[in-house]
DNA sequence: CGGATCGTTGATCAACTTCAACGGTCGTGG
DNA sequence: CCACGACCGTTGAAGTTGATCAACGATCCG
């Protein structure tokens, strides 16, 4: 299982065969059930996660007690409550499976220490970082130029399986509105088609 | 000008007087005038821009032809459209001055060659980009759990002085309304104060 | 001084939420 | 293996939030 990470590391630079146990040597491995916490709420957040199986979900707890969902993981995705990662703040987030899933995780001690024996890693989460960035700009020109309908058309099309695979209210609330209104948005869309 | 970016580096990492020469000479150094782009949507996104003065924001243009800003950058803020700057796509982003600016800038060919240099500046740009990904996380997080009014007031608190820099179209835009609704609930608040 | 730009106002309208209720399905314990 | 409860998706009515459109005033700047 550790050997996907060293897969993703190898798709953005070389490392040398004789310091993968080394650098490997810094994560650790954990099995998470459906529905488990990998991070709780109001904790502070110390691990970073990689995902090697299943899929992971972050969501917050809103003013009226339902669990927004904001972020999900799968395969091959780093995740975590960065603000607290950083900081060692209290985390806002809580971080959990959707699927029974195998994670990689480090904590940041660790991480810096990693960084600092092995600078070349330093350019690895540059690149994770960089392409957060890029998506995170993605996201958030979706989210202000689309309708509700039209997010949740180019979320389909762009991830029919994955829609598919997790449960409608999860996906409504990424979506950002209520998992009764994309029942009517189905609904419409059904009809379209007929 | 350019000293304002050294500084900025120290801040993360060490980095020796006689490098400090060299490091600058990858990057140029520009004026802006108010309304001026820097860069334009549809063509390519070459260069990553660090804002030593004055203030950029980055917008697309709607199917509805208005633009949609979505990004600020202020003095020592690092601002591109990161998916055209990496993939070499053409940009969905405008990038423009909204005050009399200045900028330090360096292409995504000269970053690359930098970091080959300097792989300390590696480190330098992960911290970067790591900030911004945690700041997107809490961007997001405010989207989904404020109503429009409660952004403006969290925004207001955040950042009075800037809310006074910028003309009221703009931050309408960037907190995801109409500057009519913005008219609408600055007189709401007024009238509660008295 | 004159035109363009910006903020405001009010009426109407559309998108989406809220709430309550119902039916199906899945998993768990007996 | 069945029965029960919890959970999930759906439906429809009523209510909010915020958009749209058109018009007007103020201000800024050349």
């Amino acid at each position: 299982m550790l050997e996907k990470l060293i897969e993703h590391i190898k798709k953005f630079l070389p490392i040398a065969e004789e310091d993968v146990p080394v650098v490997l040597s810094f994560f650790q491995e954990a099995t998470v059930k459906k529905k488990e916490n990998v991070q709780e709420a109001d904790k502070v957040c110390k691990q970073h996660y990689f995902v090697t199986k299943g899929c992971l979900r972050m969501f917050f707890v809103n003013e009226k007690g339902i669990e927004q969902t904001t972020y999900f993981a799968l395969e091959n995705w780093w995740i975590t409550d960065y603000l607290s990662f950083q900081t060692g703040q209290p985390a806002e987030y809580t971080i959990q499976a959707i699927e029974p899933s195998e994670v990689i995780s480090i904590s940041a001690e660790k991480q810096e220490a990693l960084l600092q024996q092995f600078p070349q890693m330093e350019r690895y989460f540059r690149i994770i970082f960089q392409r957060s960035t890029a998506a995170a700009q993605r996201r958030l020109k979706l989210l202000y130029q689309l309708t509700r309908e039209e997010l949740y058309l180019a979320f389909s099309k762009q991830y029919p399986e994955f829609v598919q695979r997790i449960p409608q209210y999860l996906l409504a609330s990424f979506l950002g509105f209520t998992p009764e209104y994309l029942s009517e948005l189905r609904k419409k869309m059904v009809l379209k088609q007929v």
